[in-house]
DNA sequence: GCGACAG
DNA sequence: ATCTTGTCGC
């Protein structure tokens, strides 16, 4: 698919912050509410500890009805950017935007590992991704990052508003009966609740949905 | 002011 | 993210 030039990538957190702050307006908050192919993106890290600077992007596109696989690309690279909570995206958008630029399909619908508008400045990766793509995108967190919520119901199903500065920015969701709940958000051009029932619809079985699971296993077992 | 802080 | 064993459960 073809993807937009990448600007002149930051170099600071201040530069980072202000694309950020210029990207906002664009994110869209409603769109299409089924998709017929959607896509996980997920980001291994291998190299040096902490600092780690190797890594690879994996996209991973998947059959919505079916779940099965269409295509999948995983490119090698570099972190472009520290690890900063808050500009988590800056690490992995380049590596991402090629990975997205080999495939040959076009994706209706971004899943990505992270979070979209659940960020301290209302644009994470998932926005990221969606405003420089134009396509539907949501994020999909493991862990809480911002904002207050009640732990949602043991059913599958069952989820919580996550509130921010006063609004809804996301939802807690129980994916799985008993199993820690996943942190979803809007990316760009879906509705909270098209978010919602995406996930739990492409997570049938496990915890995380099934396309992030994918490139989660194509980036740590890439075939040469 | 201090701590916490997606991956 | 990654460094890391065994253990419980389906």
């Amino acid at each position: 698919m073809q993807i937009p030039q990448l600007e002149p990538w930051p170099d600071t957190a201040e530069e980072a912050e202000a694309v950020q702050d210029r990207l906002r307006p664009r994110v869209e908050l409603s769109g299409p509410t089924s998709f017929a192919l959607v896509a996980g993106l997920d980001v291994h890290y291998h190299g040096t500890g902490s600092g780690g600077e190797e890594l690879t992007a994996a996209v991973v596109v998947l059959d919505a009805a079916t779940l099965d696989v269409v295509e999948q690309v995983a490119v090698r690279g570099k972190a472009a950017f520290p690890y900063v909570p808050g500009l988590f995206a800056f690490r992995e958008l380049p590596a991402l935007a090629e990975a997205l630029g080999r495939l040959t399909v076009t994706p209706d619908l971004l899943v990505c590992d992270g979070y979209g508008l659940a960020h301290p400045r209302g644009f994470g990766l998932a926005c990221h991704v969606g405003v420089l793509t134009g396509l539907p995108a949501l994020g999909v967190g493991k862990t809480p990052f911002v904002g207050a919520h009640e732990p949602p119901a043991p059913e599958r199903g069952a989820w919580t508003p996550i509130v921010h500065d006063g609004a809804v920015v996301g939802r807690a969701l129980r994916t799985q009966r008993g199993v820690k709940p996943v942190y979803v958000s809007q990316g760009h051009r879906v509705s909270l609740d098209t978010v919602t029932e995406q996930v739990l619809r492409l997570s049938p079985r496990y915890r995380l949905p099934e396309p992030v699971r994918r490139a989660d296993h194509l980036a740590r077992h890439p075939v040469p």
